[in-house]
DNA sequence: GACATTTTCAAACGATCGTTTTAATTGTGT
DNA sequence: ACACAATTAAAACGATCGTTTGAAAATGTC
């Protein structure tokens, strides 16, 4: 693969990124994703195949060494726990799960990948919730059992239900950061550090813990 | 006004709120939605003028009475707890905003009108989430003056953010109904009755009261 | 029953979409 | 320098989109 090949697929990518999160997946034509990216019409098909490849790789590029990360972290609290000979904190679960999603979504080139997945889990297309879906199955599953392990006395149904809540919320959240609301006197949408990402997690670690 | 016309625009209204619901706006077009409908292609244009005012022509129709209930039901517990001198109750308040959506989505005529909310909210397309966010906005802000004054204690930002990972949990879970999930062992998706709705409330007025 | 209005219908318009084709250009190995 | 592969470029393809048109059919009115 020469350099010049790898310039014209980074140059897709990255614009693919840009646009998908803020036109949405098929709100972006390929015709103003080659013109941003600055190269012809064609290279998306010559270089991906199709438009449906280049979702699934514009996702797998950030998505799988994001969720690596959040795997890890949450296994360092459950090994934490286990030297400790105590069970998992949902409070410390819950951090390691949205945490390096907030900061990854402030670096540089995760700005826009955040957005994306918003989109990726609403919009009407399949394929990218698809592709979202099945990469952070495995992740999914690990918080699950982690909070069952930490609340045996809750069921596992209501710790299910109630995680899909907590993902609402963050998707919800993440998603009005790119929208103009009308917010009522005092209230700020633009939070410094992450005061936001604390309130939701007391929120989540409260509610997960609620008597059922 | 003559019986034909208002035949033919309630099968498009009722088509409409259907392939919206299920297709989304942007994927449902304008032939589908006709032959759905059983009327002719130019018909949509004829009785809505366009596509897009036909959009908000469905969002409205359930939403603006939806709406209405939802905020008599606030005052009612406003009024309950003015008459017996106490803070209006936070789980009264969220139960009072989901209840009417939730008994509605499983009536006949709102069945497909929830998961059409979720779309209109989350779509790429500005429209549907326009129209949503312009026609609830009174009773949003009936919600929050309201919790603000049941916490008094709690910042008004935060009970701000708090609302929102509210409606978060609601959306995301009123579209995971129409999505096939990868379901952990012995979870269900369909619950019986009111069962979803009372996880959502407990888990979301916990959270709503968590210390800041 | 004749006329006017409203509604339906088939057809087409112009625009845009993802993709494919074909030729020109660039890079590489010998 | 040459042959060959990889990449870029321009143009077109077939399909679908929302919308418009103009005539036919249905309906309402006097």
């Amino acid at each position: 693969m020469t350099k010049n090949t790898k310039d014209t697929k980074e140059r897709i990518l990255d614009a693919a990124e840009d646009l998908f999160a803020h036109k949405g997946f098929a709100g972006t034509s390929l015709r103003s994703l080659t013109k941003a990216a600055h190269v012809n019409l064609a290279a998306v098909n010559y270089h991906f195949g199709s438009k449906e490849a280049l979702i699934e790789k514009v996702i797998k590029r950030r998505l799988l060494p994001l969720n690596k990360l959040r795997m890890e972290k949450i296994e360092e609290e459950r090994e934490a726990a286990r030297q400790e000979n105590r069970p998992p904190d949902v409070a410390a679960a819950l951090r390691a799960f949205v945490e390096p999603t907030i900061s990854f979504s402030r670096s540089a080139p995760g700005r826009n990948f955040t957005t994306m997945v918003g989109r990726a889990l609403t919009e009407s297309d399949e394929t990218p919730r698809q592709v979202f879906l099945e990469n952070i199955r495995p992740l999914f599953h690990l918080l699950f059992s982690t909070i069952c392990e930490a609340r045996p006395d809750i069921p596992a149904a209501t710790i299910f239900w109630r995680i899909h809540f907590f993902i609402g919320s963050m998707v919800h959240t993440m998603n009005m950061h790119n929208k103009k609301l009308h917010l009522p006197e005092g209230i700020e949408l633009e939070l410094e550090g992450d005061s936001l990402t604390n309130m939701l997690i007391s929120y989540a670690t409260e509610g997960m813990l609620a008597p059922e």
